[in-house]
DNA sequence: CGCTTTTGACCCGCGC
DNA sequence: GCGCGGGTCAAAAGCG
């Protein structure tokens, strides 16, 4: 099982909202594309999948990354709609849903599907002032 | 001004 | 074949 970096990054940084993030890997599964129509955007028959369940008030969850929303559907099971996230790097064809939970909706239930290609700007972000830094320390 | 969100429409697979 | 459930697109609005 290969874990993408976020999982880390997820377990390790505390830089963000001041809630209680409790992430619990339910499941990863492989699925199978079978998007067959001509120029599909089916790019492997199969991708790992994540689902992480958080503690927390908000949906949108910074885990470093950019996200853009590009739909809104209701789910059958549960009262609240889910949400479509993916990653607004072209490189990088991440999905993410953000579901709620109808018997806790202080539980938000996130799925990541497919792996990021490319660094986190985030964690760069964060870390750029951090490298500099050690980089003027490490000249005494 | 560029980028994100919103929201309805569209599309597709599946079960009956 | 049709209806339903679920996933995605795309245009317009909204915000910094």
């Amino acid at each position: 099982m290969e874990l993408p970096d976020w999982v880390s990054l997820l377990s390790g940084d505390s830089n963000m909202i001041g809630e209680e993030r409790s992430n619990v890997v339910l499941g990863e599964e492989e699925i199978k594309g079978k998007r067959t129509k001509p120029g599909g955007r089916m790019r492997k028959h199969t991708r790992p999948r994540f689902a992480f369940q958080t503690r927390s008030a908000a949906d949108i969850l910074d885990d470093g990354f950019r996200w853009r929303k590009y739909g809104q559907k209701s789910v059958k099971n549960s009262t609240f709609p889910r949400s479509y996230y993916r990653c607004t790097h072209h490189t990088c064809n991440v999905k993410k849903q953000v579901q709620r939970l109808s018997k806790d909706t202080s539980i938000v239930v996130t799925t990541y599907e497919g792996v990021h290609n490319h660094p986190c700007e985030k964690l760069m972000e964060t870390l750029t002032p951090l490298l500099k830094q050690m980089q003027f320390l490490s000249r005494f």
